[in-house]
DNA sequence: TTGTAGGCGTTATCAT
DNA sequence: ATGATAACGCCTACAA
């Protein structure tokens, strides 16, 4: 900058105030900085900048895997977003594991963006670190961290209650739930399978544990393995909520694989609404919340909480659609 | 850093010190740093650092899209290689526009990595940009800019070249390509049209320009929309190439649209091994290149040039593997 | 082993 | 309208 300073003669001020369009600067001091700019390949230093406003202009994404289509979808969402409101976006994995999501915040990465969107899958949210951590959290999942953050959670009782009712009203009598680990505690997981029973039990049907499935890793494989299993078990099983739609797809391969039809002999609903939950054969029904919602909805808080960060916290649960395609018909 | 260094009666070099495990420091000197940051909840300031070292300890990553399964899978693999190599990575989108890719370049967030992957699809290479910018730049894609840059390009010729040779090995007469636009231009349409065509004519097939589609966009909507046209169209087409692996999962839905069964009636093989591919029913023969490859050498490339810019650019083509599936049985 | 001085590049503030 | 000064927080170089 004084290299631009010196040809154009000037001081590093009015340089200064030539590239950020600042107050009255004369047409010809203007011109010669504009000049001295191109001639010397003169670009701003952001790190100096940031280092002088305490802003870095970026907003960090920790989601558990970035190759996971939902988290692809969901951080698509959240970049344009953040563009739209002046902010770039890094994106980092967590692993969904809780040390992973600590390390997320307290990683050297993170002490630089002016706000965080934290996918909490198993976090603690009691841990100091998230306190202390200097710039706005906004929690997403189960881990509402007691109301203490800006929090969007997904409608999962709501979703997992409509999916299985959509089920019964299309005759399902014996519904299996794949789903993963962990119903002893309060997570995506339990919330899911909450929503399933409370919709058997409305409708007089009674929750069987022989068709609970719960994966120890939401792996394809995984998925795919309870699907051939549900088909030559004899449990006479007719309908499957899965814990979302890659689960669902992977469902629907293990039926077709020990030789059950979709939906034919059994009908398969997921949840997420992943764009290739569209486009697989049949196509998946599933609960698609409303992820633009979501992600409008998430960088508002952030920058919301940048403005202002003494506001009381605020939680909202996302709206969500029942999709209604083949794979339940 | 200042206040630690006051609370612990030292200054800040010793709390430099001491952070970064330099120097002796005293055993006695130590503790009461570790305390006062402690009691401080002081974190370094990575902002600071970086202005003073002059590298910032990132590397950036710029797809077209980080909603597509394809690049979601490609970034995940270059985060675990950047991690091991002691690099954050920061993700952007370019929207595969060559004004986006050249924002990707210019774009503030980009001029505080320490280097950058750069999916180039349409990108003028020429342009000053990228020589100027400041940092090694990997070019992933087509736009190889003349051998001045290092380079990784995926096996496009050969690849398409194995899907259509494992299509007439299968006994397809009729080999249909669904593609993108722009067979004027080198990019990656072109050189898998390229391969698609050498291998027909090595077989004594004639590649005929009825049963080349090319879509205006890669969406899904497209692809399946040309699924549907095919199984209508009369053309007799027993067997289909499609550009990508999203593509193919769209011509298989459209194609089950319009009554043709897969691969009964028309067998179809996509490219790149995404991992949904093997979960589709049926599932999908692939052109699959070695993405873990592709990562790893993409980054010792990055971190090569970080440490001797002067050396003679380098380019790689990606090995790859066939794999046949249901698809194309 | 510890401390002092200075500067990385930018911009807010005050002065001219 | 323009410029001089200082400071953001850190670390290299040198001194004690």
């Amino acid at each position: 900058m004084s290299d631009v300073a010196r040809l154009a003669g000037v001081s590093t001020m009015t340089v200064s105030n030539v590239v950020n369009n600042r107050v009255k600067v004369s047409e010809a001091a203007r011109e010669r900085v504009l000049e001295a700019i191109r001639a010397s390949g003169y670009q701003v230093n952001l790190t100096a900048r940031s280092l002088r406003s305490g802003r870095t202009g970026v907003i960090g994404v920790a989601v558990p895997q970035v190759g996971n289509p939902y988290y692809g979808m969901l951080g698509a969402l959240l970049i344009d977003e953040a563009h739209q409101r002046g902010y770039e976006v890094t994106i980092g994995q967590t692993g969904a594991l809780a040390d992973g999501e600590a390390a997320a915040v307290a990683q050297s990465r993170w002490l630089q963006v002016d706000g965080l969107f934290l996918s909490a899958i198993e976090l603690d949210p009691q841990m100091p670190l998230l306190a202390d951590a200097g710039f706005p959290i906004v929690l997403f999942g189960e881990q509402g961290a007691g109301g203490r953050f800006d929090h969007i959670t997904l409608p999962n009782e709501a979703g997992a209650a409509a999916a299985t009712g959509h089920l019964i009203d299309q005759g399902c009598k014996r519904i299996a739930i794949v789903t993963g680990s962990g119903l002893d505690r309060l997570n995506t997981v339990t919330r899911r399978y909450n929503g399933y029973r409370a919709a058997l039990e409305d409708r007089g049907l009674r929750p069987d544990p022989e068709l609970r499935f719960a994966l120890d890793s939401l792996s394809w494989d995984g998925a795919r393995e309870a699907g051939r299993h549900i088909a030559a078990s004899g449990l006479g099983v007719d309908g499957v909520v899965a814990f979302n739609d890659t689960t669902a797809i992977g469902v629907m391969r293990g039926l077709t694989d020990g030789g059950a039809s979709v939906p034919g002999d059994v009908r398969v609903i997921g949840f997420d609404g992943i764009p290739v939950a569209e486009q697989v054969i049949p196509a998946l029904s599933t609960v698609a919340p409303d992820h633009h919602w979501i992600a409008a909805r998430a960088l508002d808080l952030i920058v919301g909480r940048i403005a202002d960060p003494a506001a009381p916290p605020r939680q909202y649960t996302a709206p969500f659609d029942l999709v209604v395609r083949e794979s339940t018909a």
